[in-house]
Order: C-alpha cells, then structure tokens, then sequence
DNA sequence: TGGACAGGTC
C-alpha cells in the first residue's frame, strides 16, 4: 500500500485508497461504512491532526458526504479528544453535503461540558435551534450530568452542604419533569453526599407528579429501609399525590379516595406524626372537587378542634366548594370569618366570587366585590381576576367597564397579557368591531406579545368579509415589519383569491 | 432561605 498511514486491513479499502490519493485529485465517495469509515476517519484527525492545519489537509479530501451516522460514531471516537472532535464537527458543518442533526449536536456538547468548556456547550444549544435543530429534552440532560459532575470542583463545604446542593438539584429536575434524571443523579450521588428526609421527600413528590405510584412508594420503602423517618413533609406529599390525579366520579371514587386519605393520617399518627394545616388544606381540596360544601364546613370544624389554624389555602378551599353549590351568602361569611382570624383574604380567594358571578351574569356583586378589593389595593386582583372580569362584562357588553378594568390592569403593572387580549379581540370581532380589534392586535404585537393562530383568523375573515382590505393590507405589513407567520398553509389557501 | 396545600380552560 503506497499510504503513509498505517491503516488497520479491517477498515474499507475504497476509502483507504480516498485518504491516501492526492488532494489535488478530488473524488467523491458513494457511501462510506459508518462503522469502519468511523475508526478510520478519526485515526487520520488523531495522529494528523493539528490546529494550524487545515481540516481538509489533515484528511487530504475534499467533497466527502459525511451521512449522520459516520459523524455521530467519528464524534464519539473522539469523545476524548475534544479540540480536536470540535474542530472535526466545526469543519463538518461546512461541508454541503453534510447536515448535522441534533444528535451530532449532543454529542459534541456532551464533549465540551467534559472539559469543562460550557460556554461553547451553550452556544452550540443557541445554534441548535437557530438552525432549527431544537434543543430538546437530551441535549439538557446532557448538560445537566456534566454541570452536576463539575459541581464538586466549585462548591467547597461540608457535606451537609453538599448534600443540600443535591437536593436542590434534584428538586429542580423533578419541577421540570426531568424525575429520571433526578432519580439517576440520586442514585449515582447519594453515597457521596448522603441521604435525609428531605431529599427522599423531594423525589417521591417527583415520581407522584408524574404519576408514576410504583416508584413513589419504592422510594417511600427504601427511606424507611434505610433508617430516616417520614415527617409531615413526606406525608403530605404522598397524600397530595394520591388525591390530587384520582378522578372523583361516581361516588364510589370520592369514598375510596377520602378513605385511603384518612388511612394515612391513622399512619401518621401511628408514626408519632400529627397531621397539619396542609395535610388538612389536601383533604379540603377533595372535598371542594368533589362539591362536598357539609363535608368541607364540617373538616373546619375539625381542624379547630385539633388547634390547627385554618390557612388561606383551607379556607379559599372551602369557599370554592361553596361558591360552586351556589352558597355565596354563606361565603361571603366564610371570608369575614378568615378576616377576624387574621388571615387575608388572596386574590385565588376572591376569584372564586368573581366564577360564580359571571356564570349568573351578576354584574353588579362583581362590581362591588371589585372596587372593594381595588379599596384594599390595586395589586391584590391577581391576571386571572382581572381576565375574568373583561370577559364577564365584555360578554354583558359594559364596554366602560371594561375600559376601566383594562386601565387598571395597565397601572398595576401586570399588564394585558395574551388572554386579555385574545378574549377582548374576540369579543370585539363578534360584535363586528373590526377596526378596534385590529387596533389591539396591533398594539399587543408591539409589546412583544404573540397572538393566537385563531385570532388571526378570526380577524382577517372579518376583514375580508366586511370589505376592509385597507385594514387588513396595513395589517399585514405590520406582520411582515415584524417577520410574523401564521402559518403558510393558511395564507396560501385563503389569500390566493384575493391576490390580485 | 431552596421539600408539601388554595387551578385554569373548554
């Protein structure tokens, strides 16, 4: 063999005798055999290879198709060689017949978080999805498990403290969904940092959210095993996990659940665990899901029987339970009642009033209700107040109202936001209002603010259908200024028509 | 300080 390389005979021959011909003779590859072209590829970049050269000089090609599964398996023979596996994708990115796909991207940001070298890591996910390769749930979790390995060289400290960085860690996977990831991080880290209630409390409340019974309750088992106590803590995530997703129809259901809830306040007890203001606030939730009002009085009573104070959470609970049957007066009641008690009333409380209103269109109880919570302060109506009531008396058609809802909103600082807008163009289109709706389509395009695909839709029928092509042209330069799309399937099948 | 509870929509 007339090369200069001392390529192994397993590899393919045709691409051996490629790599040994001259650059100045380029030829193109057919196919090339992932497998074996891999091996080859990246011996040549390993004894060839340095950064003053050229990557093209240093494999003596040009016109190589590189298909995805050769650059995945080059890239992880390299995995240890890092500038050089870089410089190897970097080169492979130009190449036109080669398109890396976002394994490839992974691969490679798995090869700089190795070396530590995490701001390129994080440029190369900004790049991902701006070639519209999306960065997706691996490529995180890629840099999870290294930032996580890296931890130990930064965070000086008692293990206490370590083992107090897990936890955070593992909550944050678990919050983001990431439970598997979390339960891995676990299992590989807890020998070095220990284990506490905290932490097994953290994952079990992980794998109940996701619904996943079985993992939650070997967690539960192996805490136990291993000699740390549930506290309350833990129990109450184990009773919101097993109340929060059951469905409560027919009745059977509501039973079966309010019974296994009151086996683990028996365990609890059992335990040396008294039950608290939480593990009560879960059973309420239950009843006010289920439309228990008598059932939920009748639990207040017995948490004061116990000296447990009532928490917004247990009260607001019980008056939606009885806000939805209907019992407002007895609501109302309720709230004065939680006043006394020196626990304020939250905007999640007064929502539960403003529901019921609007489904019995009682504008003037909504009214008071809202300029009594205005008297306490403007920043106590939470968005979802403020939604509420736009679309309650858009519907009712008090436009002034509604302006002054709308101004209230802006002054409190919390803004329109897309379902204030959405519901307002909406009912501006349904009352044929066209060009006032295009106004605030506009405006909440200006504040960055994305509309819905449908209210678009609704808006351009309107504006076609009403002859306002004005209206609608000015409209549409606004989307092109802005490089907004809705889709162009739809503007191809509606707007040919109307092109002229 | 960093683990749990009041829900929104149709």
């Amino acid at each position: 063999m007339s090369c200069s390389l001392p390529f192994p005979t397993r590899h393919s021959t045709r691409l051996t005798r490629f790599f040994s011909s001259t650059p100045s003779k380029p030829q193109l590859i057919p196919s090339l055999q992932p497998s074996n072209d891999a091996d080859l590829i990246s011996q040549i970049l390993l004894q060839h290879h340095n950064p003053f050269h050229s990557m093209e000089s240093s494999l003596q090609l040009h016109g190589i198709s590189l298909s995805p599964t050769l650059l995945h398996q080059t890239l992880l023979r390299l995995h240890s060689f890092s500038k050089v596996a870089f410089a190897f994708f970097s080169w492979a990115k130009t190449q036109p017949f080669c398109v890396p796909d976002a394994v490839a991207y992974n691969i490679v940001i798995d090869i700089l978080g190795k070396v530590k070298q995490f701001d390129v890591a994080w440029q190369l996910v900004v790049e991902m999805d701006q070639v519209g390769r999306r960065p997706g749930r691996n490529t995180f979790r890629v840099l999870i498990r290294r930032v996580f390995e890296d931890m130990g060289c930064f965070v000086v400290g008692e293990d206490d403290e370590g083992c107090s960085d897990m936890i955070y860690l593992v909550d944050t996977l678990c919050k983001y969904g990431y439970v598997k990831v979390a339960t891995e991080v676990f299992n590989r880290k807890k020998m070095e940092f220990g284990v506490n209630e905290r932490v097994y409390t953290v994952l079990i409340d992980g794998w109940w959210k996701v619904n996943n019974r079985k993992m939650a309750e070997r967690f539960f088992g192996e805490m136990i095993e291993v000699g740390i106590e549930p506290n309350v803590v833990t129990y109450n995530v184990v009773l919101n996990g097993m109340c929060r997703r059951r469905s409560l129809h027919p009745e059977e259901r509501f039973e079966r659940t309010v019974q296994d809830a009151r086996r683990v306040f028996e365990e609890m007890r059992d335990r040396g665990v008294e039950p608290d203001v939480t593990s009560y606030s879960i059973l309420l939730h239950v009843y006010s899901r289920a439309h228990k009002p008598d059932l939920s009085l009748d639990m207040l009573k017995e948490m004061r029987r116990e000296g447990i104070c009532p928490s917004v959470a247990s009260y607001t609970s019980v008056v939606k339970c009885l806000c939805s049957c209907g019992r407002v007066k007895e609501a109302e009641e309720l709230v004065e009642e939680m006043a006394g008690n020196g626990v304020a009333p939250s905007a999640v409380t007064y929502n539960c009033f403003f529901k019921e209103y609007r489904g019995r269109k009682d504008a003037d109880s909504a009214l008071a209700l809202y300029r009594k919570m205005k008297g306490i302060s403007l920043s106590l109506p939470s968005m979802h107040t403020y939604n509420i009531l736009v679309g309650m008396f858009v519907k009712l058609n008090r436009m002034e109202i509604v302006e002054e809802i709308w101004d209230d909103m802006k002054v409190s600082g919390a803004g329109p936001d897309l379902d204030s807008y959405t519901l307002l163009i909406h009912a501006l289109c349904e009352k044929d209002k066209w060009k006032e709706a295009c106004q605030f389509f506009v405006e909440m395009i200006e504040k960055g603010i994305l509309p819905q695909k449908v209210t678009f839709e609704t808006l351009y029928k309107g504006l076609i259908q009403s002859d306002m092509l004005r209206t609608w042209r000015r409209l549409k330069k606004k989307l092109e200024e802005e490089s907004i799309s809705f889709g162009s399937e739809f503007e191809q099948y509606h707007l040919k028509p109307y092109r002229r």
